[in-house]
Order: C-alpha cells, then structure tokens, then sequence
DNA sequence: GTTAGCACTCAATCGTATTGAGTGCTAACA
DNA sequence: TGTTAGCACTCAATACGATTGAGTGCTAAC
C-alpha cells in the first residue's frame, strides 16, 4: 500500500482537467492536450513529469506507452469524492422535471416517469426500485367470488396502492360471509402494519377460539396468504433506456455488452447494489468494479434514495459508462429522488 | 415480374436443405457443402446450375462472388409457406410448458411467464401483447376515500381484472355516500360492456332528471373518466430475452442494434405489427423487410394470437434474426398461444 | 523545479501478397 | 438434353511489412 502522499494543487488541477477531458471525448488525454485545456501555462513535459506522479499513486493510467492517461477507478473516486464540486440544478429545470411526475399518476405509472426522465435527460440507463413495503399500513380488503372455489382478493395498503391475488377456497363462500369478512379484517385491521396484522392473525388463529366461527378462521388464512405473497414480490426494479449504454464506445464489446443486459433483466445483482444504495443518506455512487460484479466493470451507478413520510422507501438513478459526467448526472438523480419522494407523498 | 417458373422437386430439395443448413450455422452454402447435406448424389457444378435458376427465381443470392449462397426473404417465406412441415409438439413438452403457466397467478405474472417462457426455450425475445380491453366486461367497482378531494377509484373486469385510478372532486363525500354511488353502478351495470355503461351513463347524465341526486350525478362522472382511461392504456406488451438477440452475428451492427432496442422501447412500431398478427387466425410470420419497417430488417417474427373465450384477445410469439430456427419455434409459439388462452380462460 | 531535446514505443493505418472457398463457363460425356 | 469434369476467375479474409504519428520517459541544461 503506497504512502498517503498529499497531492499538491496543481496536481489536482491538472488531473481534474485530465478527467473532465476525458469524460467528454472518451480518449486518452495526451501532455499537450492537457497543457492546452487547463489553461496553466506549463509545459508539456512538466505536466509528463505530474502524470507520472499521478500514475504512481494509482490515479491515473495509461492503456499503452503512446497514449494519453485515463483516469483509473480510484482516478473516479478521487474525482468524484473530492474534487467536484456540484452545482444544484437552477428552478427552472427542476420545475421542468416535477411536471413530468403528476403526482395523481399511480404508483407504477410515476415510477415509469421517473425512470423514463432520469433515462432521457442524462442519456443514460435509468432506474427506479420500487418502494419498499414493509412499513406499509393496512388500508382495506375485499373478496370477490370468481367461482365457486375461487375469490378474487383485493386490497389497498398505503392509502393508495392496490393489489389482487386470487384465492382458492375449500366451500362455497355466500356473499353475505364475504363481506362479513371483510368488515371484520377492514374494522379491526385498517391502519396496521402487516407484520403486525400477521401476528395478529397467527394469535386470533392459535386461540382460535369457538366464538370466531369457521368461515372466519379460513377468512384470516385467505388474508395470511394474501399478504404472505407480499413480502417476496417487493424486490424489483423499471429500467428505461437500456438502448443508451449501446452508444457507448467503451460498451462495443458485444459478448461484454450481453453479459450487462443480461442482469438487467435477471435482475438481482442490480437489486443488491441498488439495496446498498438504499442504506446510505443522500447520492450514492459506485464505479466500476467497486460494483463487486465482474458485469458492471466499466459501468458506474448515480442512485439516490427517495423517501416517503421521512423514510427511504427505495431508490433510484442511473447506469452509465464509467466516464459518464458525474457533475451533471448527479444533481440531476438528486433532484429527481426528492421529486419523486414528494409525488409520494402528495399521494397518500 | 419473372413468370412463375415451376421449381423442380430436386430444385426444392436442394433449396431446403440450404436453408436449413443456413439456419443452422449461419454461414453462406456453397455447392460442395450442399451436395454432402442433401445426400442426393449430384456433382457440385449440378448444384451450381440449379443454384444459378434459384437465384435467377430471386429465391437465393451470394453475398460476393466467391461466397456461397444465402436465402432472400422471398426465398424464406417460400421455405416457411411451402417446404417446411412442422411436427406438433410431443405431448411431454406441452406439459411441461403448461407447468410453467399457473392459471392461479394474475394478468400481468401469466403474461411475464409466457414471455420468458417463450424467449428462454427459443433463446429469442419472447414477447407477448397485453389482452385487448374492447370486449370486457364490468364487474365491480369501489370508492374509497384518500382525503377530502381526492378519491380512490378500483373497478373489476374481466372477472379478475383489477384496476384502480385517483379520482380529484369537488367537494368531500361521506362514506356512505360512496357506499350509495358504489352500490348503485354495481347493481345498475355489473356484466356490461364498457361501451355499453359509458353510452348509457352519459345518457342518464343527460336526461338528468332531479331524481338522481347530486352526488349520483358526480359518481357517475367520476366512473366516467375512470373508464376513459382504460382505453388509452390498452396497447402495450411484455417484452423478455432481448439480450438473446446479440448472441447473433447478423446482429452485430451496434448502430442497427440500438436502433432495434429503441424501438422495442417506444413500442409503438412492434405494437403495429402485433396488431396485424391479431387479425390473422393462427401463427402468422413476418419476414425481414417484409414488416415494413426498417429497424425489422434482417429480423422475423413469428407470432399467434391468443383468444379468450373464442375470440381474439392478443398476440405472443418471438423476435429473432431472419435465419431463426422456424421448424423448432412455430410449433412452440402456436402451444404457448393455445395455453396461454387456456390458462386466461380458466381464471374467469 | 522546469523545460527543451531526443530517442523510443506502440497502436493505427495502409498497401501488398497470399490463400482459399466458391463461382461461372466451356467442352465433353451419357 | 441433362450432367459433369476442368479451369480460369473473383473476392473476402488473412497475414505481413512499412509508415505514421501521438505520446512517452529520460537526460541535460536552465
């Protein structure tokens, strides 16, 4: 592990220019083009003698001996920890973004908002998770009979999400049991969480007490299962602009290039990093191999987690290539996180 | 116009052992190769003669000069309408498939598992359309109150459909008063169409005798509007394996690549030509150029409708390159078709 | 510490030669 | 008349060498 060297300024000058430059023209950026861009008047070979400095320190490299620098990874962290410095979108453009997020929309088509903004503004993948359900309450249930041995369950958590499932039943249910059902789960329930409404239920079904009549018994099973299904469909994510990455010099390599898309749509690497995300405060950024994916080397992740009633709920961002411009990316998935966190909220 | 010459039975054979041979590994066919696949004991400058009428048909052509011959759309689709015969699927695929297919599971997961259930046996992209709305029927519907102006709309159709939509009012309605409106559309319009209660809830808006009460009249605007939407948002599809389709060398071209993506995620082009595919009665296939759109070329899809309760409700079938295997996924994308029916079938 | 000078490296590009798969044509043959 | 052997020809693909030029590292002077 090399010595922590300081850095002097003029180093970081220079290297900031060098990764400016080479996030804009994705090529390795030579001596006298870095002399020309930043603007110090040195001369090339001194800023040959700095890059062989960075380079030890492992913040730069370069793909062969003819060529220019790129930053390495670290290079990124660097850059992106320290060295930039963002600035807060100007209230114009932040009004541009809320009114692509109708806050009357429901809950899958704002998601689909989001992610189709953050994809079309930054030219990027974007991404959005969708909400987290634990901390979700309780609002309203409802049975619907299909068949004789099937009823169509519905129910509202969250003040405002709707979800169904189908149920098999053993008899025949009458529709004045049904809604007598369902009073009973809407007026004892409403407004828990479904962790507590579960143990609730397992209590309510281990007395079982004669009092609570059979068809009330099957009638806490049918919501048990209900709500049991909840919990393993709440990971997943909308991706929107897979086709973007595709412009990308550095993503030519079709095998490599397959192996990406191919997460995408099995989906749990991209949810583990996205889980990370969702435990930090604000944006949150990997690059690279930092990702700990073989997959999304050369990729990076600007996620930011968006919240609702004060709590993350989940998160959202994009996917680029490494040298994707971090400094506009960055307040623009900010932005859109608080946006979408206050389209939530305004809808409960 | 070249006259309808008739192709010799030789002719033919020799042209689909091209083509499957084509199919099967990609490469241009030359006469050698051929004489050694069909097994017809012919000479190579034979097969070159005839290679030359077949080209002359517009059945065949060679990329260059010294290459061998490759099959034109033309040729593929006289392969696919006359010299292919394709064996049904053997009983224990069908059920396999079948397994695969919960007719327990809602709308939206029957319609991913048969979209990955079609790309993942094909390795193409499976795609399957959403089920048209048009012939649905009213069910069910209920308000339920978010705050004083806003009002959560769910409706059931389809027998198991359920969709939902934020209504904004006027002024704050009581419980029991949505309780009313609810029971009063439920009773007056359960197993109609949607056109059916829309005509004759504008008529009774209309006449709008003082008899309906005020806030009838307001429930009925508000189903109103809810079902007004539903006919914007019927078209749209699933779409899996996408990442299949860079396996293949034709498709290597990352300009015309990502041209092809987009326009799986703008949708509307693929909406098209889904749309034709509806109309026809069984596997229908569009051959490269042949859909009339450019993105498609070098692409073929082989597609069915699926129908529910004897009539038509949407399309499923595959995206692949024009030399995919049509022998091997015509059987399989007419099964899906069939099951995928049955199972939507079943759920009603 | 900075810089000019210079030798050196190496990807990229280009022209040329070679190879080989496959053709079309012609003439002979059944 | 259809089939086939023979042969010249074409052309993509591959390999190879030469050239170019962007950019470096090192050294010596300022």
């Amino acid at each position: 592990m090399a010595k922590e060297t300081a850095i002097s300024v003029r180093a970081q000058q220079l290297f900031k220019t060098l990764v400016e430059r080479y996030i804009h023209d994705g090529q390795p950026v030579g001596s006298a083009a870095l002399v020309e861009a930043s603007g110090l008047g040195l001369s090339p070979a001194t800023v040959r003698n700095i890059m062989s400095d960075l380079e030890k320190l492992g913040l730069v490299m370069s793909p062969h001996t003819s060529a220019g620098r790129v930053p390495t990874t670290q290079g990124y962290r660097f850059f992106v920890d320290t060295l930039l410095s963002v600035e807060p979108l100007d209230e114009r453009q932040v009004h541009k973004f809320m009114s692509e997020l109708d806050p009357d929309d429901n809950l899958s088509g704002l998601l689909h908002s989001a992610s189709t903004l953050l994809s079309s503004v930054t030219r990027l993948a974007g991404m959005v998770m969708l909400p987290r359900r634990e901390q979700s309450t309780f609002r309203h249930i409802e049975f619907l009979p299909l068949s004789d041995n099937r009823i169509l369950v519905i129910w509202v958590i969250n003040e405002q999400e709707v979800q169904n499932r189908i149920v098999i039943i053993d008899r025949p249910w009458s529709p004045s049991e049904l809604q007598q059902a369902a009073n009973y789960l809407n007026a004892e329930f409403a407004g828990q969480s479904p962790q507590a409404i579960r143990s609730a239920l397992l209590k309510e079904l281990r007395s079982a007490r004669k009092s609570v009549n059979d068809f009330m018994i099957t009638a806490v099973e049918m919501a048990e299962r209900a709500f049991g299904e909840q919990q393993e469909q709440a990971d997943d994510y909308v991706l929107d602009g897979q086709s973007n990455l595709m412009k990308y010099a550095e993503m030519a390599d079709m095998e490599k290039l397959q192996r990406l898309f191919d997460a995408f749509e099995r989906k749990h690497k991209l949810l583990n990093l996205l889980d990370q995300a969702a435990s930090a405060q604000g944006v949150q950024i990997f690059i690279g191999e930092e990702s700990g994916y073989q997959v999304f080397d050369g990729c990076s992740f600007v996620t930011a987690p968006y919240s609702v009633e004060g709590k993350t709920a989940g998160v959202l961002g994009v996917i680029g290539p490494t040298r994707l411009n971090y400094e506009r990316v960055i307040p623009i998935v900010d932005v859109t996180a608080k946006l979408l966190g206050a389209a939530l909220n305004n809808n409960r």
